[in-house]
DNA sequence: AACTCATCCAACCGCGGGCAT
DNA sequence: GATGCCCGCGGTTGGATGAGT
């Protein structure tokens, strides 16, 4: 059978502008994300259910942070894409504060090219590269992917309950969950705008000044300044190791403040924990 | 200054899974 | 079981921007 698009022809298309962003937000805010199809004309978008989606969970949603990903993400990114592949979605759950898109993008710009260059040196030097060489015994492919399994859907779980604490009014007793939970996303425009007012401002030569592109919080003083602004978020540099086992037992944590997120015990390896900027050959022989 | 080329990334497209009927 | 619809995912595209000449 064949399907029919999803988006009528006449909806809008491309950039998103500062009032379509505000349209969206305040209908999420008083709604909630969800059913997606009713959205746009909810809202009063002239766009499609999708556009409404995409925009929401890459930019608008709160808890998103933009700019350079940090060592410890990178690194958690290339692991990560070793063993799952390209499952974005699931490699980006690991990084609660990226998006799939982000992460995809991320690797595909930056992060495929410099293990491509890594591992042409290694050929170069006849070192082994980080999938053959773990130190590890061998697992069947079914332990394997049963180990995996696992591990994401503990971790799914763990960072659920994580990500529901910090939620919780303790954080915050004079804010409802419900403010706590969308101010944010007021952030998130504020410093959309701020980005967009910044261009407009600065570069009559942009005329057409991609909203969204401005945003780039990685690039600027932008967002430096309104870093200090934006109410703290999760941040991955702020992990602590709990326990140093690098036997990785299940009683070992990443500690985030109170929350406890388990360590997984097939996907981290004792990289995570060793020097910043060397990494041991034969294990993981990455640097990044 | 003007042009070309490379890079980045927001947004789009199409597909597959899951659910309801 | 067949069909239709919605949602989420991964791949791809195209405009904006920067670097090089």
């Amino acid at each position: 059978m064949g399907r029919l698009p999803c988006c009528d022809k006449g909806v809008k298309k491309g950039p998103w502008t500062p009032e379509e962003d505000l349209l969206l937000v305040s209908y999420i805010q008083q709604h909630g994300p969800g059913n997606w199809k009713t959205v746009p004309t909810s809202a009063g978008l002239m766009r499609c259910s999708k556009s409404c989606r995409l925009r929401w969970t890459n930019y608008l949603r709160p808890g998103i942070k933009r700019g350079n990903f940090t060592d410890q993400e990178e690194k958690l990114i290339v692991h990560l894409q070793e063993i799952l592949g390209n499952r974005w979605a699931t490699i980006a759950s690991y990084l609660p504060e990226r998006t799939d898109n982000d992460v995809k993008n991320y690797w595909n710009t930056h992060l495929k090219k410099k293990l491509k260059k890594i591992q042409t040196l290694n050929q170069e030097g006849g070192v082994v590269t980080a999938a053959s060489s773990t130190s590890q015994p061998a697992l069947s492919k079914g332990q394997w992917e049963r180990r995996v399994q696992a591990d994401i859907h503990m971790a799914k779980r763990a960072l659920d309950e994580a990500l529901a604490l910090q939620d919780k009014p303790t954080v915050s007793p004079t804010t409802t969950t419900a403010t706590t939970t969308y101010a944010s996303s007021a952030e998130n425009i504020a410093r959309l705008l701020q980005g967009w007012m910044k261009n407009k401002n600065s570069s009559a030569k942009t005329t057409g000044s991609n909203y969204s592109t401005s945003t780039d919080a990685s690039s600027s003083a932008t967002v430096a300044a309104s870093k200090s602004d934006l109410s703290p978020v999760m941040d991955c540099s702020l992990f602590k190791l709990d326990s140093p086992n690098l036997e990785g037992s299940e009683t070992d944590h990443l500690n985030h403040g109170d929350i406890k997120i388990p360590i997984l015990t097939s996907l981290f390896e004792t990289w995570l924990f060793e020097e910043e900027d060397s990494m041991e050959v034969g294990r993981f022989d990455i640097i990044l």
